[in-house]
DNA sequence: GCTATGCTGTGATTAATGTAACGATTGCCG
DNA sequence: CGGCAATCGTTACATTAATCACAGCATAGC
């Protein structure tokens, strides 16, 4: 019933609020919080009302609070890990990144098909064959997956995710897969932002206004 | 006018035809492009109209022609140029994938601050410090920006953007960047696209219904 | 030739998403 | 203690995006 967008905007307030509580802020007004995520204040409002979290109209939101009603509605409760599938130059710095972070969203193991990286550690992850992907699963309770393989070779990749019971991907490959509807698959296509980027760069040295208001 | 999503598509459409290009195909139906993009038939010719080309109810689309009208559409006529700033674990991988790409949209130099990388050549691209940005974004008529340096310093380098005359940045850094309405910014935020997958993830294994039909 | 077929182009319609408006509420300050 | 100022919660509205549905047309087959 919560679309996409607001579950994205809830991320980023996560992380937004974090950062308000390292600094020691127990407060915020939702135009504060919209200030900082980008977006209007009612949308800060509509999207905390979402989850089912209130605020004082004296004190806006408690920092603290929020964050705990964020962690219940996106986070699962026993935690959820990922694997990564392809360990090239991409797949390097995404394990570099997504490692350590938070323990409720883990990144424990890699897969590559290459007979030098198997075996190696990255970060923490064993690198393991592609073929062991379906067993590695179920032992480590894998829940995502996320492809950074050659585009070649992204579709079979899938078909080993989903066979062994994935429901989420993040693919990295610049192809649209194709997988049952039971997964939900988001595509991060980089050459496709880049050309959006670059589009409309150009229409903004023509006419020095912008087509819509940004964010994501 | 156009949409930004409309942009997305079509790059993707542009790269699926120059595939059955060279499958040697000479002609297409929207309901087969709309396949292999996963959009539906209206989609697709919705965005073809949008950018003024046109099909013929017999044939379809002529998959040249219809290349050639998006290029018209996306490419900029003297071509457009791209620079990196931050050539860390991330950015090393992004300049590998898209150096010596489409020489429509090529990336020409990379930036950084450390002083081990100053100098060096990353596929093609030789690496300046970040102080060089401006005259060198003169000389080389850069027009686009990707930002892949730590989130702490990623204001300061937009900054340093914006005040150079770039209209376009492409930011991977977990920040929603500040610059004038004149500049266009697209905001890659992976920590929010995967924290996406694992909720969606969780929801399909529940109900085994998919929240919305999936594309970017 | 003539009809049947299957596609494109596009106005009309529906769905999704975001914005605005405003009553309700809370504490503050005089 | 009572208005004032500011903010939340929520409904109504506006905008944007996607889909439907069908007229119009080109070709193939007979
Ligand atoms: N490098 C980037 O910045 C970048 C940017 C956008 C998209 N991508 C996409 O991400 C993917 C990976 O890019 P990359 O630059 O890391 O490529 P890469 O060639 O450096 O790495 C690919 C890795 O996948 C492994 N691999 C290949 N086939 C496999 C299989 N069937 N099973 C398991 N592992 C397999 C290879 O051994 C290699 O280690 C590509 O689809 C690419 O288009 C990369
Ligand atoms: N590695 C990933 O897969 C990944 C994924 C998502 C987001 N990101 C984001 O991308 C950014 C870069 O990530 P990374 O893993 O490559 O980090 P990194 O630390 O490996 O690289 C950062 C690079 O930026 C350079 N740098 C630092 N300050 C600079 C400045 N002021 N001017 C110019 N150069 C400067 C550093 O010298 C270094 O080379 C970060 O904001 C990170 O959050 C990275």
């Amino acid at each position: 019933m919560t679309s996409e967008k607001t579950i994205a905007r809830l991320s980023l307030y996560r992380r937004l609020l974090g950062q308000l509580a390292d600094a020691g802020t127990a407060s915020v007004y939702s135009h504060q919080l919209a200030k900082s995520a980008r977006v209007t204040p009612a949308q800060v409002r509509r999207d905390v009302m979402a989850i089912g979290y209130h605020g004082s109209p004296s004190r806006g939101y408690m920092v603290a609070e929020l964050i705990k009603s964020i962690d219940d509605f996106l986070d699962a409760p026993q935690g959820q890990r990922a694997a990564l599938i392809g360990v090239g130059n991409l797949g390097r710095a995404l394990v570099a990144y997504f490692s350590g972070r938070r323990p409720q969203l883990s990144l424990v193991a890699v897969f590559d098909r290459d007979p030098k990286l198997v075996g190696k550690n990255f970060h923490g992850c064993p690198c393991s064959p592609v073929e062991q992907f379906a067993p590695t699963r179920n032992s480590l309770d894998i829940a995502i997956a996320i492809i950074a393989v050659p585009a070649s070779e992204a579709q079979a990749v899938a078909d080993i995710c989903v066979k062994a019971g994935i429901h989420g991907i993040l693919n990295f490959a610049p192809v649209p897969l194709n997988v049952p509807a039971t997964v939900y698959v988001d595509n991060i296509d980089l050459t496709v932002e880049l050309e959006k980027v670059a589009f409309f760069a150009r229409s903004m040295n023509r006419r020095k206004t912008r087509p819509a208001p940004r964010r994501r």
